[in-house]
RNA sequence: GCGCAUGUGGUGAAAUUGGUAGACACGUCAGACUUAGGAUCUGAUGCCGCAAGGUGUGGGGGUUCGAGUCCCUCCAUGCGCACCA
């Protein structure tokens, strides 16, 4: 009987869907677990290998606390919203509805054939009205609530009235988000619009005008993080600023809570590490500085005493301020401007606004500026301090205004020497005159009153000062802002919100899901509106009430789906208390590193807001998560010369081969010296032309001798012995000596013209273009889904970032038809046995001590890498286990049933199949699993390393009680010891129980 | 520029607490069985050397009886942030 893969999978799968194995109940007696993925945005692309390494990894360990007795919620479903199936739908015309569903349909087969542990009953699907009435629901709750400063955390928004109601807004209340200070009877006799203006300010999702990341191409706004270098992450379309009114969530007050909550969860730390940088929180003072009079004539500045907000996070330096700077964005810049500097002025401001952020970020750091003509005074050295404006200041950050210390800030001395200010020097010996030190260490001079004080120590006496005269105080900043959360879009979820009056309230519970209408077009609408704008008739309600017609951004579904897979078909509410309480937080959440400030703060900072209103009980949504590592194609690239070429010539391609000025971009540096140094020379010249060759022709269409023919050793050899040349096209093969393209209309294979070419192969991210693109199905076909998935993880670290290598698949191949071998013989059927059930019909047939050994070795190391995902060293831990049976001759049930168990995470389908022909009738999914014991692993002897000076010289074996003394006579006692003293005398012996031996002479 | 991560055979990698570096595979070489081998099995395989032996975890330095592992420093690669005061 052999291996037949093909049948077992389709058996088993068959058989698994039809018993509903896979079902999880909310109700079970047993501890809960819950293994969740990153849900995929179904791409037409479909699935490609690097996909399923995050699902088998969270596959395996969901299977695995599964046998370890565990209720395990494993979920999947699709984060159906989103750009990609809009812009196609711009294209085609196709409903995107239509296109989703039939990606969905092709991902779910593609799942489907690598025989993964998820609920299906549960699946869920981010643009099914079912769901989106809940992300509609949430968002409400959000809109409906504010963040309470005093308590930290959210609270309904109608506590906030009983606020203003009673005390108004003041100073000392805590809640002076806006400008605006109102006493409560003023509160009382605002008009309902001024109210709801108020209370926009304030609410956790607010619409407010604000500079957004606009992208023309896309016709559409994106969140910060969705703009990479000046342009769009989706796409690269250039992306300017602009002023519109748009939806936020204003996540920047759970800033703290955010960062706090990292010191709470499993996350690795370099993940931690940009959640942090990307809250950028930083702990400084602002500090006023006044304005000297403006001498220009009529300058009504005198009457007033202008002041300067700055905010620092160096008040120690303060002595050291030589000049200040605002943004030219600053509100005071038109104030202080005096009449002769007016014109520069207005020039450097004309200048700015020309400048769109993508120039702003390409060029090189440059230094520009425009000194205002105005002074401030230092308030403790009362020195006269000339106010510039200058780029490099943002208006969004802080005060939108700096105090410039130029012996410790290197932006702030560039400046200053461009502009010839001279630099006052605080820290004496610490300043050279040639760059800045932002130095912490030195001890000040120049600085008045906190001269001969060290810097760190001196930030707490100024600020204390700054405090006790009253110009400022201590304060903590963000770099995070909020974040934009409309689109002008259609493919998403509307908003549960009407206007009145140009007010937005929320619609009534009771209607939502405010539903997606269908359109035929998906053009944008007027004024930069989204394509919903363009339906009328659902647009105006009448009386004068319209719907917003902006849609949720791409990352609104995936903020809470975790949620809703505890209780997905819940019409009543979100997710029954019951449930979630049940769950609780993710145990295990694995997927990619790109999501790592974007879905992972948001779908955090959701889930505080749900915790604070008592929806929930938990404001850490992931309690431990794994980054998959992204697996690169390798892209087969040949490089083909392009000139005419004579036949003949290519045998002396030495001579005839250059390359332009500068290399073809992707030519690898390791290849120029192939041909830059010897070749160069001559007049007849060539091009190379890098091409993409299609991995399959390596991977799949090759003959063993041929197998690997474009790789880059290859590829050299051909070179040097100038033998071979192609004729790049997408269906070309190299086979037999020649290579050939597929004829299709004479069903014949035709060997195509040859040109000079060498070949190399680089690693870069799959995709179409490229031809690198491996998927899942062919080789699931040619090794079976329990090969492919224990290969996926025998690739190495589930964590790494690697190239994707198809070389070494026959290996894990070989490892499954070995274990099947341990079972059945190709010839005589079954060769497995059982112990008679008496011992004294056994007759020699006991397990042998080797055999638990090996058993439970591999038990004891299989279940600790599984448990730390180390899935590479499981499977290779497997590989030992059975080439050791193998070697001891051991087919005995008793010892392979707990090994089918072990292995059934990993390999499921061989191992059900084995688990039933070893005669059980139960699934291997609901096994337990097995129980190390150590007993089995004692040994009464142990092989020691000796070395002599540290050098591995020989080992002994001693028993395993031995004591040191008499280890280290055996040791002294040994001849290649010996040998190695050399009779010199022995200084000591180092003796480490269980380790091993060193013998110092 | 700042922050984080990673550097180990021809290749993917292992070494969990400082204790026999290279497990397990791929590839390669030799052999067995075979009409055949893209099946299976056996053996070899870091590098130098006939061998004894030497040498070896990006480079240099240090701590230690002992360093891939700890410390310092430099280099390379990858990722993230990038005028954030």
């Amino acid at each position: 009987m052999e291996y037949n893969y093909r049948e077992i999978e389709k058996k088993w799968q068959g058989a698994w869907k039809k018993s509903g194995v896979y079902k999880v109940s909310n109700d079970s007696p047993k501890p809960k677990f819950y293994v969740l993925d990153m849900f995929p945005y179904p791409s037409g692309a479909g699935l490609h290998v690097g996909h399923p390494l995050g699902y088998i990894a969270s596959d395996i360990y969901a299977r695995y606390k599964r046998l370890k007795g565990f209720n395990v919620l494993h979920p999947m479903g699709y984060d159906s919203f989103g750009l990609p199936a809009e812009q196609y739908a711009l294209e085609t015309g196709q409903h995107p509805a239509v296109t989703t569903e039939k990606n969905i349909e092709t991902f779910r087969q593609q799942l489907d054939n690598i025989g993964f542990s998820f609920d299906w009953s549960r699946e869920l699907r981010t643009s099914d009205p079912h769901y989106y009435k809940w992300t509609q629901w949430i968002f409400l709750q959000i809109f409906n609530c504010w963040f309470d400063k005093k308590e930290n955390k959210a609270r309904r928004i109608e506590d906030l009235v009983e606020i203003f109601e009673q005390t108004g807004n003041t100073a000392d209340n805590g809640q002076r988000q806006t400008q605006r200070l109102f006493s409560a009877n003023q509160w009382k006799d605002f008009s309902d619009e001024e109210k709801q203006e108020v209370l926009m300010e304030y609410r956790l999702a607010y619409s407010a005008f604000g500079e957004v990341n606009w992208c023309e191409a896309l016709g559409t706004v994106l969140a910060n993080d969705e703009v990479v270098n000046g342009v769009s992450e989706r796409g690269g379309h250039p992306v300017v600023k602009k002023k519109m009114r748009q939806w936020y969530m204003r996540i920047t007050d759970y800033a703290e809570r955010l960062l706090g909550g990292l010191e709470k969860v499993d996350f690795s730390d370099a993940m931690k590490e940009m959640q942090r940088n990307w809250i950028g929180r930083s702990e400084g003072a602002e500090i006023e500085f006044s304005l000297t009079p403006n001498p220009s004539p009529g300058g009504e500045g005198s009457k007033q005493s202008l002041k300067i907000e700055v905010y620092t996070t160096r008040p120690d330096t303060i002595f050291g301020v030589d000049f200040m700077v605002l943004a030219p964005e600053h509100e005071l810049v038109s104030q202080i401007t005096t009449k002769e500097q007016q014109p520069a002025i207005d020039n450097y401001l004309t200048y700015v606004k020309s400048r769109s952020d993508r120039e702003r970020m390409a060029e090189v750091k440059q230094v520009t500026g425009c000194f205002t003509g105005a002074y401030a005074v230092n308030p403790f050295s009362g020195k006269q301090i000339p106010v510039w404006i200058a780029e490099y200041v943002l208006a969004g950050y802080g005060t939108g205004a700096i105090m410039a210390v130029p012996c410790g800030d290197q932006r702030d001395f560039d400046f200053a020497k461009h502009f010839g200010i001279p630099v006052t020097n605080i820290i004496g010996d610490y300043f050279n005159g040639q760059d800045a030190n932002p130095t912490k260490e030195a001890i000040l001079t120049n600085s008045g009153f906190l001269d001969g004080i060290q810097m760190k120590d001196a930030i707490a006496i100024v600020n204390d000062k700054i405090e006790e005269i009253g110009i400022g105080q201590r304060k903590i900043n963000y770099k995070m802002r909020d974040a934009g959360f409309s689109r002008q879009r259609y493919w998403g979820e509307p908003f549960p919100i009407i206007y009145k009056n140009g007010v937005a309230y929320p619609v009534d519970l009771n209607e939502l899901p405010v539903e997606l209408p269908h359109v035929e077009q998906y053009s944008p609408g007027p004024d930069g509106q989204g394509p919903l704008a363009n339906i009328r008739e659902w647009v105006n309600l009448g009386g004068g009430i319209q719907r917003e017609t902006n849609t949720m951004p791409g990352y609104a579904g995936s903020s809470w789906y975790f949620l809703r897979y505890m209780d997905p078909h819940n019409d009543a509410e979100f997710a029954d208390k019951k449930a979630t309480d049940y769950w609780n937080q993710v145990d295990v959440y694995i997927g990619g590193t790109e999501h790592a400030v974007g879905h992972l703060l948001y779908s955090r900072m959701w889930t505080k807001v749900l915790y604070d209103l008592g929806y929930i009980g938990f404001d850490e949504p992931f309690k431990k998560l794994v980054n998959q590592g992204m697996i690169q194609g390798v892209s087969q690239i040949a490089y083909v010369a392009t000139n005419d070429f004579e036949e003949g010539v290519h045998k002396s391609m030495r001579n005839t081969v250059t390359i332009p000025n500068s290399p073809p971009a992707s030519v690898p540096e390791s290849m120029l010296h192939l041909y830059s140094s010897e070749i160069l020379n001559d007049e007849n010249k060539h091009l190379f032309k890098p091409y993409n060759i299609p991995v399959d022709v390596v991977e799949i269409n090759t003959v063993n001798s041929e197998r690997n023919m474009l790789n880059i050793e290859l590829g050299q050899k051909l070179y040097s012995q100038r033998l071979s040349a192609i004729y790049i096209k997408s269906k070309t093969y190299y086979y037999k000596g020649n290579w050939r393209s597929w004829n299709e209309e004479n069903n014949s294979w035709e060997i195509i013209e040859a040109q000079p070419f060498f070949t190399a192969s680089m690693s870069e991210k799959m995709s179409k273009s490229k031809y690198n693109v491996v998927n899942p199905e062919s080789l699931i076909d040619k090794y079976g889904a329990d090969t492919f998935r224990m290969y996926e993880m025998f690739l190495g670290p589930v964590e790494q970032s690697k190239p994707w290598d198809t070389k070494g698949i026959e290996g894990v191949h070989r490892f499954l038809k070995k274990l099947w071998r341990l079972f059945f013989d190709e010839v005589k059927g079954p060769i497995w046995t059982t112990l008679a059930p008496s011992p004294s019909e056994r007759a020699g047939g006991e397990v042998s001590p080797e055999e638990l050994k090996v058993l439970h070795k591999a038990i004891k190391k299989i279940g600790e890498d599984t448990e730390r995902f180390s899935y590479n060293t499981a499977v290779s831990a497997f590989m030992v286990c059975v080439n050791e049976l193998h070697d001891l001759k051991c087919y005995k049930k008793e010892i392979l049933e707990p090994l089918l168990i072990l292995l059934a995470p990993y390999a499921p389908h061989i191992a059900e199949e084995l688990f039933h022909q070893l005669g059980n009738t139960t699934s291997v999914i609901d096994a337990h699993y097995p129980k190390f014991e150590s007993k089995y692993l004692v040994e009464s002897e142990q092989e020691y390393p000796v070395s002599i000076n540290g050098k591995m010289r020989t080992t002994i074996i001693m028993s395993a009680d031995v004591q040191p003394a008499e280890a280290e006579r055996i040791a002294l006692a040994n001849e290649v010891v010996n040998k190695w003293i050399e009779g010199k005398p022995v200084k000591k012996v180092i003796f480490v129980k269980g380790k091993m031996v060193n013998v110092v002479v």
